[in-house]
DNA sequence: ATCGACTAGGGTAATTTGGGGG
DNA sequence: TATGTCCAAATTACCCTAGTCG
């Protein structure tokens, strides 16, 4: 699928070609740039954040028939804690409510990166403070691969749930949470 | 591997033609041209210049397996190691001494286990001693999928170094240590 | 005759910077 | 005031067309 250029999505967006800019810059939209500078959108992030913003999906994007590539069905997730308790407990509750899901656990950074690479998880649900990795950074690579996350943090300041969402992330649970909780964090995505 | 024409590239990157032709000509992407005055560009040159601008990496390039020369010859490194200097260090060596050979980084558990996933190197320098991984249960991993590996340790006891050869590791290098030490580990192997 | 490559050049639409109103 | 969006000017990266070649 051809990449979108900057005034293509001001045209569909009905907004300036300088306000793409400033969302492209501030992360909002995942972008990437030619070696003369030019930045190139693929429609499938474009999609994303349009989704993620509640803004509405212009015809021309639905209709070339690229958006099935997204797939809403959740079928593998890959839980990342280091507190084993934590890694049951996840499992056990998203066993109970959702079928047909394909779990697999990880425990610390070099797991996780592995199973990542090789599960392929269409899910992943990761706690962001854990030795061996940088969560912010982590979170970053993996929307480029359009994998949805929910972030597990301790703290539950305004900032780092503003931090979280402005990452990329779908969604965050604040610990200590309940199986309620993370049961309608996932339905979200489903 | 046959090599890509302008054609083949402006179609693979999304771009014109004569743009290609202009990143060529700007010395941005290696080419050669035929007597008759077509350019010629080395896939492994494209994914070069892909990574060099950060430019999404299509498909088609990492499907056909490109870089599948690697046989017994120890073609790609995978250096892990939490200390930029020891990273820079190893790899300006290894660069210096031994040519064809495709070198990633990794600083953190989580990129280490991502980049063996999906860099599959042959060869791997690995500090024992990493937050978010246990050394030795990666090294009995990874000695399943048949690669080299060198230690890192700080740690010089006569235990550890029998520890490591032991896990199944090609050998270690003890902090710290000079370049020459390096350069042999690595030519004993290839 | 066609096709994919080439060159040369002009036209289009990206860029950056700075700044104006809501 | 702060924030998000829009506008303008100068520059240039990229695209397009026309004509050629094997």
């Amino acid at each position: 699928m051809e990449p979108l250029t900057t005034f293509q999505i001001s045209k569909l967006l009905h907004v300036d070609i300088s306000t793409v800019i400033d969302w492209i810059d501030s992360g909002k939209i995942p972008a990437y740039k030619t070696p003369g500078g030019h930045r190139r959108i693929e429609i499938n992030d474009l999609i994303d954040f349009l989704k993620k913003y509640k803004m509405p999906i212009p015809e021309e994007l639905n209709a070339t028939g690229n958006i099935q590539k997204t797939q809403n069905n959740i079928k593998k997730i890959l839980i990342v804690d280091d507190e084993e308790g934590i890694l049951k407990f996840i499992s056990i509750v998203i066993k109970k409510f959702f079928k047909d899901v394909d779990i697999e656990l990880a425990s610390d950074g070099f797991v996780a990166g592995r199973k990542i690479a090789e599960f392929k998880p269409d899910l992943i649900i990761l706690d962001i403070r854990l030795p061996g990795m940088d969560g912010f950074e982590v979170l970053k690579e993996l929307k480029k691969e359009k994998m949805k996350i929910i972030i597990i943090t301790a703290f539950a300041s305004k900032e780092m749930k503003e931090k979280i969402i402005k990452s990329g992330a779908e969604g965050y649970l604040i610990k200590p949470f309940t199986a309620e909780e993370l049961k309608q964090k996932i339905e979200n995505l489903i």
